[in-house]
DNA sequence: TTGAAAGCGCTAACAA
DNA sequence: TTGTTAGCGCTTTCAA
């Protein structure tokens, strides 16, 4: 009641109440050391009913350590992320480790921008989307002198540790298993974002095994912003009007494969006889669609852990060795939209 | 080079590097008080030569300022925070204010564990999702002496300011909706979650309005996990089967209100004439289905703004005066699944 | 316009 | 088992 309003409550006002120095009060509110049953009683009681909350600011000055993960992503608001941070919370729950989020919405400068606010906390550790950074960001992250693990995407040189799976790889494979079940005429459509260098990345495997096959894309088209339901419904629509002789397409992910499909569906085309479709992600989300879409889990969840993983052996006391390359092998899920060999 | 491996870069390595008083690097890099621009310069080339990142706990600890802005939500693997979050972000882009973003999973121990670690980092102000929260949480957001938010819903009294709709409201228009348009055997389906409040209150409101209007729910089923476009699926064709003469089905998301809707239109039921659909949350996603579903946009984004508006003016010096109370009025999207009146 | 001193709230290290 | 002392790296305040 005698205390100022907006003051918070410091461990000197514990010690007080309770008639215990600051540092073992410290002590009892960090189970540290050997503190007597009574002692601790005595503190406890005190620190709950003022209500106080230790202040981790000075704490983490003072100790130099600092439980928090850095986790820098390109976007919320896509199926992919939330279920990366899943799997990262899995790991860090049973740790004293905490993630903070940053996003970058696919731009260079701002991811610039985050990590260095980012590292103005001095994490233990950071979790950042992708291989491609500006100069200035990857010199911040090998001079923070802290474990870093690029996830996503291994098509690439770390400069630390990584964890994801080839892009590279993923749209070669998709390419090779489109040939083998015998489609030729192939449509690609996709975001228009330049930035994003993993749809790219599969976009440049998926035409690379497509050519060692003798096939060439017959038409393709990029899209940017909206609703992906639609926008695969309109890409769809304009393309097989204007090539109507293609017998696959591919999509690069699978919401605007969902759309493409619901509106061929719609058209009465047969699928997967007259038109096959593939798309990217393995979102479960799209389950209980009329058809299940032909795509491949990125393994989403599991980088997610393997990552975080990671960085709790490198922070452990003392630090433990961990594998600093992972690369997951993601399979294809035949789905309803592609035709078996 | 002769800078140990792993100790973090100091003012007073840039202080020693430019032959500047740590002060005025200080003032230098956060752009306070005069100083001459020679020495700016100076100061400006050594910092960036030498790769310094300040660090902020020491800066916050001796400045008493944090600008970070807790943000406490259940989840972020639906579609409704990410958008929420997206408002927030858009206003605090323009400020020092920086989002940290924690998660909860709808437990209220949970809450309790979130709120106490973000509260000690001191952060300049909290947006945190619901009413609801255990008598520990609402101790601590009471102590906590900084400026409070609570969203989404305003069915309630809040610790200090809230921004949201009336879900209880939201549910009694919807079930007014749908019997002005003349449907009479309704079903309910919705999650099974005890601790969505929000859910809750809508179905309540709902209930509420079809008992004045002399109706009752005619059947009603809860599911939890799960994809939720086949959940909503197979709890129609259960509903279906057990109840074959409903003429509405209102579900307490889009989701499952979108996997009810595929399946009917496969069996051939005559939509929006022979049987009505409506949902809830209005969500963007859904947009390129095969008939846009009658919903309710919840506000989400603008709901994280006028929350993040409420924090930076509370927050700027000198303190603004805020609105504390924010109701939201969300309108019914008629789409084509509610029979027109 | 610049610098020196003090201290933010806590913990490491040591002493009792 | 408990207490004392000396910082952690920065900013506030005041003096030059």
């Amino acid at each position: 009641m005698s205390r100022p309003q907006n003051r918070p409550l410091t461990l000197r006002d514990v010690s007080e109440a309770s008639g215990v120095s600051e540092m073992t009060v410290s002590r009892v509110l960090r189970n540290r050391g050997d503190v007597s049953a009574a002692t601790r009683e005595k503190v406890l009681k005190a620190a709950k009913s003022l209500g106080y909350v230790p202040n981790r600011i000075a704490g983490s000055l003072a100790s130099q350590r600092v439980n928090l993960v850095a986790v820098i992503i390109p976007s919320m608001s896509n199926m992919v992320f939330p279920e990366v941070m899943t799997g990262i919370n899995r790991v860090l729950e049973d740790t004293p480790l905490q993630p903070v989020v940053g996003i970058t919405d696919y731009l260079p400068e701002k991811e610039e921008k985050v990590l260095y606010e980012m590292l103005s906390w001095r994490p233990s550790g950071i979790i950042i989307a992708g291989l491609e950074h500006s100069d200035a960001s990857r010199a911040m992250l090998r001079a923070s002198g802290i474990p870093v693990v690029e996830i996503m995407d291994t098509d690439g040189t770390p400069v630390d540790a990584m964890v994801g799976i080839s892009h590279r790889r993923a749209g070669r494979e998709m390419g090779e298993a489109i040939l083998k079940a015998g489609y030729r005429r192939i449509g690609f459509m996709g975001t228009k974002m330049a930035l994003d260098h993993r749809a790219r990345k599969r976009f440049e495997g998926f035409t690379q095994a497509l050519a060692k096959g003798g096939v060439e894309i017959a038409d393709q088209e990029f899209y940017s912003g909206g609703s992906a339901l639609s926008k695969g419904r309109e890409m769809t629509a304009d393309m097989m009007a204007r090539t109507p002789d293609l017998d696959f397409l591919y999509y690069s992910n699978d919401l605007i494969g969902a759309g493409g499909m619901l509106w061929l569906l719609e058209q009465g085309y047969d699928i997967p006889g007259q038109i096959g479709l593939a798309g990217f992600n393995g979102v479960e989300l799209l389950q209980g669609l009329p058809r299940r879409l032909a795509t491949m889990d990125a393994c989403r969840a599991e980088i997610g852990r393997r990552a975080a993983d990671i960085i709790v052996a490198r922070t452990a006391e003392p630090a433990q060795e961990a594998e600093t390359i992972i690369t997951l092998t993601p399979t294809i899920q035949q789905g309803d939209t592609l035709r078996p060999v």
